[in-house]
DNA sequence: GTATGTACCTGCGGGC
DNA sequence: TGCCCGCAGGTACATA
């Protein structure tokens, strides 16, 4: 599922392509990804004749800049991909919006389980202002993290994957991020000591940023790909997502999994506490 | 403030 | 082989 370092490898790749380019056609498939806008059709002709400016992130969320001042965000969801094709290439199955620019290929959005989504907002992107710090780009530090966590009662793992907390972490990397800390995932976030909270900060930026570096994760039994359709490699670091019954990396034991919150978490019974 | 459940959706795997 | 069912999970929202 794409997050944080799923979608900055997308943005790098939209960038180095398409930057300074202008859309030339925009055509959009089924309502839905475009639900935000109570007129698909008209919002994506505002997408024509406009040049890509930069492209952005926060936290999940893509940010295309364009030269009307507007900004196209780009949501993934849970199976969204980008990604390119020479104009009059077969499409993949559920491919929902397609961009055409004055020169390469198109860019298109494909999404077979359409949670992603695609509009067009103001240069403020007000839909974004709820979100959370950057793990990456604000680097609120170690007392930071434990001022934001002094009081809170909820769990920790919730916590993290909590977008109005931290933009940009989902289930994967919450995952990897309290096992690289040594951290279990229900402990109330308040009671973490000063080295515990040293511990998972320094882990949420270590593990996200070895995962930008290897282009993300890919998983068998899930759709990421990059825009050339290539898988990400930071799958094969991966120290407990999916690993249940095999030994932790760290000291053998068989790794467990679990059902809270609503989702899978994986971890490690002995050394998270 | 916190916890839990539901809706949205399709592909896949397990069970029969 | 074919059918049915449950699961996967990001976000938003409702309810307790």
């Amino acid at each position: 599922m794409p997050e944080l370092p799923e979608v900055e490898t997308v943005r790098r790749d939209v960038d180095a392509l398409f930057t300074g380019r202008t859309i030339v056609d925009a055509a959009v498939g089924g309502p839905r990804t475009l639900r935000r806008h109570a007129d698909p059709a008209a919002a994506v002709a505002r997408l024509r004749g406009r040049r890509l400016e930069s492209a952005g992130r926060r936290g999940k969320f893509l940010l295309l800049r364009l030269d009307s001042g507007e900004v196209a965000v780009v949501h993934l969801g849970m199976s969204g991909q980008l990604r390119v094709g020479e104009a009059g290439s077969p499409r993949q199955a559920h491919t929902h919006l397609v961009l055409t620019w004055d020169r390469g290929p198109e860019l298109r959005f494909v999404d077979p389980r359409t949670f992603g989504q695609v509009w067009l907002t103001s240069a403020a992107v007000p839909e974004l202002a709820h979100l959370g710090f950057e793990p990456l780009d604000e680097p609120i530090g170690w007392r930071g993290l434990e001022q934001r966590l002094a009081g809170r009662r909820t769990r920790i793992k919730p916590l993290l994957m909590d977008q109005r907390f931290v933009a940009g972490i989902g289930n994967i990397y919450s995952d990897e991020i309290l096992w690289s800390a040594g951290v279990a995932h229900d402990r109330e976030a308040g009671s973490l000591g000063g080295p515990e909270v040293q511990a998972v900060y320094r882990s949420m930026r270590s593990v996200l940023s070895a995962a930008v570096r290897l282009r993300g994760s890919s998983l068998a039994d899930e759709q990421y790909r990059d825009l050339a359709g290539r898988i990400g490699g930071y799958q094969l670091r991966h120290r407990v997502y999916g690993r249940d019954g095999l030994p932790c990396r760290r000291c053998g034991t068989p790794i467990l999994r679990a059902k809270a919150y609503g989702r899978s978490t994986w971890y490690c019974p002995v050394c998270q506490h």
